[in-house]
RNA sequence: GCGGUAUUGGUGAAGUGGUUAACACGCCGGAUUGUGGCUCCGGUAUGCGUGGGUUCGAUUCCCACAUUCCGCC
């Protein structure tokens, strides 16, 4: 059974939405944060303590799961829920990002019928296709799977992106077709940078293949400028259909969440809780704080009196301190619960801000407090 | 007691008679946006055991002392 979808509400002052999915008879609220779990689990943490954050939505990798243990393995397995043990509803990346990060500086041969690339793992040589990475999602059977794309660099001219955008809805025609499960749903993905009639070309087109929902794509990539990111979404939603989700793919700092909810986007994922939390940073709504710092070797508090989490509950700034310096995964276990369980609480109260009409003050309280003086 | 050997930062160490003493780890900071999990980028010895001497100049050469390790009595 594909997950259902509906919006609820729009904020009165900006195009938030309020929305709910329900899946498997359980409600889950939109706008909303997933976490990652590349390799079939969030990195250092059980499914148990994954739901302890109230996220909902996971998201797993195609690429990878591709590679090791092979989408075989997990159909065989009973699929990615079975699997992993994870309940909740699992998103597929589609593999299109890989091509751009993993392989970044390296070779790859970007043709029609696909990419050419080599394995990240042995260097074997790999040829990933849309039909392919359709075929691998259908047999890892998550609910969510996203079409292959084209992920450009931030600083590819605008000839390149056209041709790119344009290659990436073949690919988005191709997957399609090869789609055959029918309980999950296929997502089409927008391109086009940070120019608004690519943007448009990519978005009008790809909604009339009519996918299950929406993807705004390539705005993770290098380090874009955020007025670009903005401009990539504001560019692409209004050629979105009201009825359908909405994701940006791979946003995950605070102000660029709540900026994306007041842009109109349902759905966010990002590895910088997780990422961040292997570091030994932990994010407050006084701004990001590096464990690791000195300062917080007699530091007997927890991270945020405030926070309702495992970490916050039980352990002190001294004893994370402690494990990361010594390179105890416990220490990345229990700031990825804190980072994850920030950013859904977060998003908790970005809901509760719509409900009320309050979203952008909201944002400038939040802005206040997180960038300080950093932040205009 | 005699002979030999060595003595460089928090640690392991490289090195040269002449502007800023290599490198690694550690330590101190910073980075990280569809995750290549042990990553990346900075900073970190005002001094080369101590005291003399040679020299325009010594961590580098000489002497003494201290300490280390090895052998002999």
């Amino acid at each position: 059974m594909k997950l259902q979808f509906e919006v609820q509400k729009v904020e009165k002052h900006t195009k938030a939405r309020l929305g709910k999915i329900i899946y498997q008879g359980k409600v889950y609220e939109t706008p909303m944060f997933m976490p990652v779990g590349t390799q079939a689990t969030v990195k250092t943490l059980s499914p148990e303590e994954v739901m302890d954050t109230k996220a909902g939505i996971i998201l797993a990798n195609t690429y990878h799961l591709w590679l090791r243990p092979g989408e075989d393995i997990v159909s065989l397995a009973g699929g990615l829920h079975a699997f992993m043990n994870y309940p909740g509803p699992i998103l597929t990346d589609s593999g299109g990002y890989q091509v751009f990060s993993l392989a970044k500086n390296k070779k790859k041969d970007i043709l029609e019928e696909g990419v050419a690339f080599k394995s990240h793992i042995d260097g074997k040589k790999l040829f990933l296709t849309p039909e392919l990475s359709i075929q691998i999602q259908n047999k890892l059977d998550s609910d969510i799977a996203m079409s292959f794309d084209e992920c450009p660099p931030a600083k590819a001219g605008y000839d390149y992106l056209k041709a790119s955008v344009l290659r990436t809805l073949r690919w988005a025609e191709r997957g399609k077709k090869a789609h055959q499960n029918p309980n999950q749903m296929l997502f089409g993905i927008v391109q086009g940078g940070a120019y608004e009639d690519l943007r448009k070309l990519s978005a009008t087109k790809t909604v009339q293949m009519d996918f299950d929902g929406y993807s705004i794509g390539g705005v993770a990539n290098d380090h874009e400028s955020k007025e670009d990111m903005y401009k990539a979404i504001d560019y692409s939603i209004p050629y979105l259909p009201h009825d359908k989700l909405r994701y940006l793919m791979g946003i995950g700092e605070p102000i660029d969440l709540i900026e994306g909810v007041i842009r109109g986007v349902d759905l966010f994922d990002c590895v910088s809780p997780t990422r961040l939390a292997r570091h030994g940073h932990a994010m407050t709504s006084q701004g990001k704080i590096n464990l690791k710092n000195a300062k917080y070797k007699k530091d007997f508090t927890p991270i945020s009196r405030t926070c309702d989490c495992y970490a916050c509950k039980h352990y002190t700034k001294a004893y994370i301190h402690h494990l990361i310096s010594c390179d105890e995964t416990f220490g990345a276990r229990l700031l990825s619960i804190h980072n994850i369980r920030f950013l859904v609480s977060l998003m908790e109260q970005i809901r509760v801000a719509i409900k009320n009409d309050t979203l952008c003050e909201f944002r400038d309280a939040f802005v206040k407090d997180y960038y300080g003086e950093k932040y205009e």
